[in-house]
DNA sequence: AGTGCATGAGACATTCTTGTCTTATGTGAG
DNA sequence: CTCACATAAGACAAGAATGTCTCATGCACT
């Protein structure tokens, strides 16, 4: 039986976010298997993170493609696309946090199609009136991605239900605390 | 002369943030100093990373305290919060990241009184009227982590103007980046 | 100059992590 | 039932990181 590589990437994901120097065989325990199993699965750690980078990348560009980012009102753009990477929130946190992996420029390349993407639609929404003009695409993209980041953190420990994910980080994006005069 | 431990402190802050694995000798030569004094210093790593975690804390502890949290309108006590935490940044990221770390209950501890006075913050917000109230005060703290952790990223990396770092953070937070009607 | 002190550089043993291998167990297909 | 295959468990050596030590250098202070 073919082992399920998905699931060992993501309780990876998972662990090294918390704890990036997690050894090999603390993945392996955490994934629920043996470290010879994980072993044979990716040929050391290195390819370890390499495919957790290349995962995390692609689930995250088809995240995009399903949010249909060019399509109808920016703001309702944005709800999609805050919709479609919450099952992927863990890799993006990944992603974020693992600045090491960025110098290679292979990586690099991949990461910045999704950048680009998603600045973007926010540069959509400015051009369009939606969006306020003041803050920067390239902040707002930051943005997000630290809130999305916090969002994933802040339900998987118990903090927000998981059923505010979306709300919660799509309002305050939106609309921000302050309240409506 | 007596080594400037905090110096010491900020440039294994930042390093560690950007790749957490990094060797104690990574650390040193990042620190301008070498692995023998180092040691000196810090008995070890686990003993870096204590001190790292302390010296965060109070320092964060500090820019709450001078920003004066419980004066004048909520929405000004953000502002003085996010003025105050800028060039403690790069600890809270560090913070914010290494979960790991919270396993320790003393720790937990000092970390519970920084997240408890923001929470309070937030909520006093919401019974002034100021903020609206679907946005629980804990996600708004979480929020702020991750603004915060974001923008010290895009400022360390070039993406953003390190001017821009306090307004940014700042409007995003409060008014969101829907344009007002 | 001379003294005291902290540092930088490097050697060294120890420990941890990694990568590879072997063996036994369990499971599914024929 | 038997065979083929994948896995778990553990042994093992190689390599990396750590922690400790020594020694020489540089700098401040007298």
């Amino acid at each position: 039986m073919a082992v399920d590589r998905e699931h060992i990437l993501r309780a990876a994901a998972a662990l090294l976010t918390r704890k990036a120097t997690s050894t090999m065989d603390e993945v392996a325990k955490a994934a629920g298997i043996s470290r010879a199993t994980l072993h044979r699965q990716f040929a050391g750690r290195d390819a370890l993170i390499k495919a957790l980078e290349e995962l995390g990348l692609r689930q995250l560009g088809a995240a995009l493609d399903a949010a249909r980012l060019d399509e109808g009102t920016a703001a309702d753009a944005v709800r999609r696309l805050v919709a479609e990477v919450e099952p992927v929130a863990g890799f993006l946190a990944f992603l974020v946090t693992e600045n090491q992996l960025f110098e290679a420029d292979e990586m690099n390349e991949g990461w910045n199609r999704i950048d680009d993407r998603i600045t973007a639609l926010f540069r959509r929404g400015q051009e369009s009136g939606e969006f306020r003009i003041d803050l920067s695409p390239v902040w707002l993209t930051e943005a997000l991605y630290g809130l999305v980041g916090s969002g994933a953190w802040s339900v998987q420990d118990g903090r927000v239900a998981a059923k505010d994910f979306q709300f919660m980080i799509v309002e305050l994006l939106l609309g921000g605390v302050r309240r409506s005069a």
